[in-house]
DNA sequence: GAATAATCGAGACGGTACGTCCTGTCTTCAA
DNA sequence: TTGAAGACAGGACGTACCGTCTCGATTATTC
């Protein structure tokens, strides 16, 4: 939100940041996104409504950043260009964020309803989680394809939409979101003994 | 919703249950799910607030309705056991869905958006609207491999959930979902085309 | 407010309503008027805030409703064409005004101070409390120059004015308006021998 | 307001003093009292919010120095002890008066109105406001008492009540107030033009 | 010259009230 | 019993002010 530039006026009180942003992970982990109103997170974090709207122009801005500043580990795993087989860091990838899924998944999925109706959210979430994790994939497809991992024909954007998109399903759903999918998702898409597509 | 069942008292008029349904789809479509309230619908359709709440538990409940019954031909198209290969009659499916999709895509997001905030309509929607698509797509590419048409290895329950996952995901982060998706989604799934051909 | 005439819809409850009031007048004399706040008298009274919004448009009006029909006796006396000489009715009814004055006094200022800053109100307050006073010490002067009490050529409405004009000068500014001031604005309209005025 | 000791640190920046008095009036002229801020005067005249509190303790102090000040011909006119009648002296200090009333008659009703709520404000504007006028108007009928021009059992101050209090209940009832009030409140504390003319 | 001190623009802060909106329930009359 | 109408309790919304405060920067007096 405030890098470092400095702005005239009185400077935002850093600690009621953090106070507004643990108050409302905690309350939406507690009671669920749409049971929390902003009133109430004001009122936990002991600070004025009118601080949060200083911040954030929705309830859904302050969580997201909520989640990912305080939930720790939210953010997309470093993993990069380690080296070994693409087939296991996707899904080292994938293990690594489906379980913050087990934690803040509600949370996640409540998010994602809230774009839905907020277009400026929508951007500020697609920027801030999607596009990300979707390009991480897709660069790892495109790696694999190189490597010869899969097989040149394929497309690694349609396929990062469809591992994502697996993901999104059963989250929205309300269908576990676990380690097994993981698995099942990476073998799906590179195959078992990779003979499997050798025909495709 | 009205089973039949002969009750004592005055019966539902049937023209206004008509109304509420009209005035829903109408009214979700020009402003977006979420800038209509159960007011605006009763008033647009000349109707009792309260005479929503008699057939409806829920806004999500009637516009789901609405968009079923109303917004002609979101109901599964009636692909069944046609002959030919799978591939072909995934792709004609996957086709006409997200034909649907450039009517009512953004109500169909609000949607799944209100079934997070709302168990008892997540459930409704699952039941009218996911499994049956689900189970189509699972039962063509059951058959598909029977046919031979996909690797015996393979999932389809799984394959299943990404189809319909990576239809989500780009439905609900706004992109396009179109016949090239359809066709790419296919290609994916069966192989190249020419593969796909040889198999067929 | 609604007299009488049957509306469709649930009716008022108008127990509400006295409880509105009632809450509101005891507020109003225990806080002072500005220190009192709309949600604050819907605490007090036990009922939604929304339910006084339905009723009255403003504070105002609730107080002005409040003070006069629960502050009972507020109501012009019903002196009407009692016998007897002008100059003593008017000191009755004068005297009674201001011994509602000695209770209601910062509550009235408020009041007119309130209708300062909304012309809606402003005609709601004259209507329901200036004019009748005004025309009841007019008519009570008319009936003075018909009996020779004042001199013809005096214009009743000019001093009514500056009769009710003396009253809110001196309550508007915080001095004592009570017996002391009634008798000797009778006094001065009439003369106290009369014949102070033979030569005017 | 700042009483010629100097004090240290930076001094108050006079043109701003005039700039926040320039805007409160006009402000207050174009919205009314009531619909201007302390911030919207702060941001017409340029300045912080903070400087107009370093100033005024109040909005409405500052409204009243604006209105004096920069509102020329507020303050009492010079009348004084001119010789002639005092009904004509009377009469051309009424006429200056109600003439300024044309221009500032609903920002005068608003600081009424407003030292209502605020009993600093109150015993500031009867300084600077209400009492200058009662006691010219008080001393006049002091005279007129001594010259024989009123007879000796009257009471100048009541009646000066009864002549501010007229204007004061017409100007906060929204009715005018002119030339010809003027004239008629003479006439009738003095009596009839022709016997006021022969006591002259 | 350095220290001190008050001002200035700017804007965050705790707090309070506002008027609007919506939800789900209820209570009336009429069909 | 339904339906139209609308009141009711409850709660959230986003906005507007208030008066205070805390910044950095500026401009004076005092040491």
């Amino acid at each position: 939100m405030d890098d470092g530039e400095r702005r005239a006026g009185r400077p935002r009180d850093a600690e009621a940041g953090k106070a507004m942003k643990r108050a409302a992970l905690r309350l939406v982990r507690e009671r669920g996104y749409d049971s929390v109103s902003i009133g109430q997170i004001a009122s936990v974090a002991g600070v004025a409504r009118q601080s949060i709207y200083n911040r954030w122009p929705a309830k859904a801005d302050l969580v997201l950043e909520a989640v990912f500043e305080t939930g720790a580990g939210f953010d997309p795993p470093p993993v990069g260009t380690a080296p070994g087989p693409v087939a296991a860091r996707l899904e080292t990838f994938l293990l690594a964020v489906f379980d913050h899924v087990a934690r803040d998944g509600e949370t996640l999925a409540a998010l994602i309803a809230a774009a839905q109706a907020d277009a400026a959210f929508r951007q500020a979430f697609r920027d801030r989680f999607v596009l990300p994790r979707e390009a991480l994939v897709t660069d790892m497809l495109d790696e694999a394809r190189r490597t010869g991992e899969i097989a040149p024909g394929r497309d690694p954007a349609l396929i990062s939409a469809m591992i994502h998109g697996a993901f999104w399903y059963r989250l929205l759903n309300g269908l576990p979101v676990d380690a097994q999918l993981a698995r099942a998702l990476c073998h799906e898409v590179f195959g078992s003994p990779s003979a499997s597509r050798a025909g495709g």
